[in-house]
DNA sequence: TCTAATTATTGCATAAATCACAACAATCTT
DNA sequence: AAGATTGTTGTGATTTATGCAATAATTAGA
C-alpha cells in the first residue's frame, strides 16, 4: 500500500465530503478510493471515517490524525518541490575543485563574472594540484586540464590551453633568439613537473613539418606562477599554457618566441559526477564556463 | 511509486551508507533499493546521492532533502502510533532521560506543570549527557536534541533548538563586533564536545544566502553551562541552542551577535521504544510536551 | 410506506507495478 | 593481476492496483 496516496485519499475525502468528489478530483475511480481509505484504516487499526452512504463523519481517531497528517504532506510536498526548484534554478552551493594557477588566472574572473548573474549560488573553490575523488571528496565540479583517465565521470571540454614558449627580453639579449625549435635544445627551458612525456616536444610549423626535440632541464617546480617568475628574471625559457604567462605576454615581461610553431593543445574540461538528473547549478554555470572561456581566452596572448 | 518507502529507502541508504546494507535492513533486494532510489530522484527530478561503487556521497540536494524528510517520515510513524495507541488514564511512574542543561532548564518547569494536572503519575528523572541505552536501562522515555539515529526507536519532534552566535560585552568591547559569519572565522568559537561535523557551521543570511565557515575551535567541553561561563566571563565566542543561554541573554550577561544570520535548528525529539502499545502515560506525556514546548520556547531569546 | 436517487462497497478480469535472481560493470583490496 | 565487493540493469513470475459493473445501504420526497 502506498501509504502516501493512502494518507492523500484520506484527506480528500475529509476536505471534500465524499469519496465521489474525493475521487473526481484525483481522478481516479471510487472504488480506488474506497480501497484506499479502507487500507489505511487497517494499516492504522482505527476506523477514520464512519460513513453512511448519504453522509460522512470522522472518528475521534480520523480527526486527530487528519490533523497531524495534513501538515506532514503539505511539508513533504514542500520539501519535494525545493529539490525540484533548486534543480531547475541555480542556487546553493556549489563545490568546486581545480588547479591552483588556472584557478587564480582563470576561474577567479569567471566566479565574478558568474557570481553577479546568480547571486543565490554560493562558490566553495578548492584550488589544488593533487588529483582529487570528485565523489569521496563531495565535489559538484572539477576543471581538468589535459585528456580525462578517470572512468564514471562525465567531462564537458569548454576550451583549449595552448602551450607556449616564452622568454624574457633579457634572456634574449644574451642568449639570442631561438629561430627553430632545434635551437632551443642548448639552452634551459623551464617546465611544469606534471606536464606529460617529460623533456619532450612537439613543435609543428605553419607548414606542417614536426620538430620533436628534447630539452635539457635544470629547475622545475609544480607551481605555474613560480615558473613564470623564474622566467621573467631572465633565468630560461619558459614553456606555459597561455593563460598563465599572459599577463607577462602583455606587460612585455615575457616575449614569446617560436610563434610560428604550434605546440599540441590540450583540452580544458568540466569534469562531474554523472549527467543524469544534472543539478541546475551546475549545469548553468558549466555552460558559462564554455561561453565564457570562447569569450576570453587567447584574446590577448594568440 | 510508493514515495514513502522510496525515500524511506533513501533515508536508510544514508544512514547505513550504502545500498547493499540498507536493503538487508530493510529485507528487500539491492535491486529494489537502487529502483526505488533511482524513481525517486526521477521523482525529484535531481540525483541525491552519487555513487561510485565503492563509495557514496550525497548531493546537496540529497543532504537537503534528507534532512527535512527525516523529521517528517518520523512524525507521521508517530502520527500513526498515536491513532493506534487507545486513550486511557495516565498513571504509574515515568522513567525519562534527558540531557543535563535541557533538564534543568526545560524539563523541570514542564513536569512541574504537567504533575499538577496528572497527580496520579510519578517521575523518575536521569539527568546524563551519556547516550543511554532507552530499553537496556528500561526508560520510558528520553528527550534528545539533534536529528536521531538509533533504530528501532520512535521519535516525535516536540520542538526546535536554534543555536546562536553570543559573546560578552566585555569580549565585544575588546574584539569588535562580527557583522558578518566569515569575520567570526578569525575568532575562538566555543562549541559543545557532541556537536555534528565539528567546526564547520552553515549560517544563512535573511536573504538566503549561505556562508559555510570553518571556525577555530581552541576550548571544546561536554557541558553547555561550562561554555556559557566561560563566554560570559569574557574569553570566547559561543555558539549554543537558544534555551541554555536564555538566562545569560535577559540578564545581559551575554550579547546574541550576527542575530541577522540563522544556523540550522535542531530538532528537539521524544524518543521512546516502542510505538506498538505505547501506554497512555507516555503519550500523554508527549502531547503535553508538545504543547507545552510551542508555548514556552523561544519566548524569550527569540 | 414506498420509491427513486445517491453513494459507498465488492467481485472480477485486466493492466501495471514490483520483486528477486542473475548477469554485468566498476572499483578497491590483497 | 585476480578476487571480492558493490551498484545497476534485464527478465520472467508474482503481486498489487485499477476500472467497470453489480450490489447494498441510506435518505428525500411523494
Amino acid at each position: 500500500m502506498d501509504r502516501f496516496r493512502a494518507i492523500e485519499a484520506f484527506a480528500r475525502v475529509v476536505e471534500f465530503g465524499g469519496f465521489a468528489r474525493a475521487a473526481e478530483r484525483l481522478g481516479i475511480s471510487t472504488s480506488a478510493i474506497s480501497r484506499l481509505v479502507a487500507d489505511l484504516e487497517a494499516h492504522l487499526e482505527s476506523r477514520l471515517i464512519n460513513r453512511t452512504t448519504r453522509r460522512l463523519s470522522l472518528t475521534e481517531a480520523g480527526q486527530s490524525f487528519y490533523e497531524r497528517s495534513v501538515p506532514l504532506l503539505l511539508d513533504l510536498e514542500e520539501a519535494e518541490s525545493s529539490v525540484r526548484a533548486s534543480a531547475v534554478s541555480p542556487k546553493g552551493t556549489l563545490r568546486l575543485s581545480c588547479g591552483v594557477t588556472f584557478g587564480e588566472h582563470f576561474l577567479a574572473p569567471a566566479i565574478c563574472e558568474f557570481s553577479a548573474l546568480h547571486p543565490q549560488l554560493v562558490f566553495d573553490l578548492d584550488l589544488s594540484d593533487r588529483p582529487v575523488d570528485l565523489v569521496e571528496e563531495g565535489f559538484d565540479l572539477a576543471i581538468r586540464i589535459g585528456v580525462i583517465v578517470h572512468q564514471g565521470l562525465v567531462a564537458r571540454r569548454i576550451g583549449w590551453t595552448y602551450p607556449m614558449c616564452c622568454a624574457s627580453p633579457a634572456w634574449l639579449r644574451r642568449h639570442g633568439t631561438p629561430r627553430t625549435p632545434e635551437e632551443l635544445g642548448s639552452h634551459d627551458i623551464l617546465t611544469y613537473t606534471l606536464m606529460p612525456l617529460p623533456n619532450v616536444w612537439r613543435f609543428e610549423s605553419a607548414q606542417g613539418t614536426r620538430h620533436e626535440i628534447r630539452v635539457t632541464t635544470r629547475h622545475r617546480a609544480n607551481s605555474g606562477r613560480v615558473l613564470t617568475a623564474l622566467a621573467t628574471s631572465g633565468l630560461a625559457v619558459v614553456i606555459e599554457p597561455d593563460f598563465i604567462v599572459a599577463p607577462e605576454l602583455r606587460s612585455g615581461a615575457l616575449v614569446r618566441v617560436l610563434a610560428d610553431y604550434t605546440l599540441a593543445r590540450s583540452p580544458i574540461s568540466a569534469v562531474y559526477p554523472s549527467r543524469r538528473h544534472l543539478s541546475a547549478k551546475v549545469r548553468t554555470f558549466v555552460d558559462f564556463l564554455a561561453e565564457y572561456a570562447t569569450r576570453t581566452l587567447h584574446t590577448t596572448a594568440a
